[in-house]
DNA sequence: CTGAAAGCGCTTACAG
DNA sequence: CTGAAAGCGCTTACAG
């Protein structure tokens, strides 16, 4: 390359590296050489050289498969707008720790910043060791946050009172909530969003009928076990239910349905996330559209743009959608 | 380190790799160095030396969130257990050819070679830039296969001809069959399987009938629309139908609701892949199993193993999964 | 505006 | 069984 040129290694570097001083001729000429024998930068040999991996790691998701796509997708995308490249480490859970994963893999490629999702975002070891090699990473929808590191957050809040209101105004007055897991940081959040908004619009205590069921088994059916507690206790049947997630949501739908209740005629029903199925299920399923490809770009930009320290907590809007079950 | 345990780099090296020729003593003096720096080899600087990356790579899947996220879980597991690394490399259909992401993104990483994905996997520059590389590829389901490569496919044929008995068994004698896109290979090989199963059991030409939709719109619709046409047409109503894939098959059940038929006492309902959906909805969906996940893994151990020539074109199993629709 | 020198942290190919 | 030398393909830090 460089002979062919006819320049230096170091004046192919910058034009490679688009440094300005380089006069026209000379980068003509070097251009010319570089299509002539398609030339591209040797990442390996760039790294080691310029103590920059260009990498960014990430530990495959152990969410539904809409989130662990969405990640991928906006991850991805993002890495390559910035000129980074993506690299995915397997983590199983039960069988190593994160953290040994870390040591033993990803650590060898000197990822210059990791894209942590829950729950390794919250996992301390994972977290001590990163800090102790200088790995950066920004994490989204942490359990527990301080302030040295960013976060991204979807603001679940404002989509859930989006949503308590549509019920609100539809006519619903008595409400069922199927809560998530408590070790799910979003859960709690999703379930004040939704009954505080109802208690300012007049809801009593009595017209919210909670369901804490054991997050054990598939979503969907724990989802429907659920519903079944709410629309057959004791209590007055519910004509809104809320669940954590689109598919509780759709574990409550064929519950009602097995009651032979009308969707949503009896009952309304809505769900959080606006995956994939909510569009494939009937009725289709009203929920709360949640951005997660364009967090993780998110995710991306701060690492790529190390912004400043204010933005140490990003929240990304969240909206309303509405289909047919509520 | 290598000072540390009072070695030369080259007897570092040949512990970190598991060389045979150390002494014991000089091992275990090695080692105790490793553990007390907390060394870890730089990925960079022994792909330079030697050569190779260890680093396979991928372009971000087109295909349904539960492909996408099974694929990324096999070859994350099988790239750890073989030494390698995950590259994933944006690739978002329409906008530029793979090529060109290859050429200006992927090519500068290395990698030793590719897991190649429909419709990449039939990209022709992109292989012809991938063989002037000298990178090795492996293909999951091509639609264009020869010699030189080796392809992973699904044993599509065999989960459908168990299928097709299944409902032959169950008293179905009228079938109606959504035909996939002609684009995509898998959907000829189904189609024939299914109907050449029948026709050995005694279905006669007019007992299946054909809907060949075009595959504009979500797949879910489109599955609904070719429903329609098959249960309301002026041929003899199907008392089965079996759809290219999930997806449509959960059009195909929306469709059959719509029109208050029973599912599967008046329809019976089967689709193709056992995605995550199938166990969501309701009534839960027939279908068969695909292992995407063991294909993605299987797809690196040939990329690690560097399997010989005989194994041109490997089948996986599939399998019907039993559930509620038919 | 351009290049010579040194070095990043390993491995290869040898020598002993 | 162990190490010295050379080099992988770049960039950094400097000199001119």
């Amino acid at each position: 390359m460089a002979a062919i040129a006819r320049v230096s290694p170091k004046t192919v570097s910058r034009v490679i590296n688009r440094d300005a001083n380089v006069s026209p001729a000379t980068k003509a000429r070097v251009e010319a050489a570089i299509l002539e024998t398609g030339y591209v930068v040797n990442l390996a040999a760039r790294s080691l050289a310029a103590s920059r991996s260009y990498l960014i790691g990430m530990f495959m998701p152990n969410m539904s498969s809409h989130y662990c796509a969405e990640i991928f997708r906006g991850a991805a995308r993002a890495c390559r707008q910035h000129g980074f490249h993506l690299v995915v480490e397997e983590y199983d859970f039960g069988a190593a720790t994160v953290v040994d994963r870390y040591e033993y893999g990803l650590r060898s490629t000197r990822c210059e910043a990791l894209l942590l999702i829950p729950p390794v975002c919250d996992d301390m070891p994972l977290l001590e060791a990163l800090d102790r090699d200088g790995v950066r990473y920004v994490c989204i929808s942490p359990g527990r946050h301080d302030d040295r590191t960013t976060a991204i957050f979807a603001d679940d809040s404002q989509g859930v009172a989006s949503l308590a209101r549509h019920l609100w105004n539809r006519g619903c007055r008595r409400f069922g909530l199927i809560a998530g897991p408590s070790s799910h940081a979003s859960a709690a959040i999703r379930e004040t969003a939704f009954t505080d908004t109802l208690k300012g619009l007049g809801a009593g205590p009595d017209d919210i009928t909670m369901a804490r069921p054991d997050w054990n088994g598939t979503i969907a059916e724990v989802g429907r076990k659920a519903a079944l507690s709410l629309l057959s206790g004791p209590q007055a049947r519910p004509d809104a239910i809320f669940a954590f997630n689109d598919e509780a949501a759709i574990g409550a739908i064929t519950c009602a349905r097995d009651l032979g209740l009308n969707i949503p005629g009896d009952v309304a029903i809505a769900g959080f996330d606006d995956s994939y199925m909510a569009q494939l299920v009937w009725p289709q399923l009203t929920t709360v559209h949640q951005p997660i490809a364009e967090i993780a770009i998110k995710a991306i930009q701060v690492i790529a743009e190390e912004q400043p320290a204010e933005h140490r907590r990003i929240y990304m809007p969240t909206h309303l959608v509405v289909r047919d079950s509520a």
